[in-house]
DNA sequence: CAAATGACGGGGT
DNA sequence: AACCCCGCCATTT
């Protein structure tokens, strides 16, 4: 598959995610515009070329919870990455303390 | 062209 | 929390 310009324009906004921060899948797909393209973000990133080195892993599922399947090596790279960016990660969940800490996650 | 798929989301049980 | 269900939509079967 070739990337599509809703591609290029989702990859830009992952690559702006500060460190230490996240996003959902459906928070970016908000901000490329595009409403109801969740789903195309997760497909956006899962093709996306390695040399781009996007910060792929700021990206999870809404309620903080990683999507990659549990059982991928994907999985565990992501919670090491989260996890060298101070987030606290159980199992498949991102634990936020506070709910004022949670929207600063959102967008530093 | 029809059906299935998925790194999703929101609601309900 | 753990499931299930349904809406959504580009891609792939």
């Amino acid at each position: 598959m070739s990337p599509t310009v809703s591609d290029l324009k989702i990859w830009q906004i992952v690559k702006a995610i500060p460190k230490g921060s996240i996003l959902s899948y459906g928070e970016v797909a908000r901000r490329a515009g595009y409403p109801k393209g969740a789903r195309q973000v997760a497909r956006a990133l899962k093709i996306a070329p390695e040399e781009l080195n996007l910060p792929w892993h700021r990206v999870v599922g809404a309620g903080h919870r990683i999507s990659i399947p549990a059982d991928s090596a994907a999985f565990k790279r992501q919670v090491r990455l989260l996890k060298r960016e101070g987030f606290v990660v159980k199992g498949r969940r991102i634990v936020v303390a506070e709910i004022s800490s949670l929207d600063r996650a959102l967008w530093g």
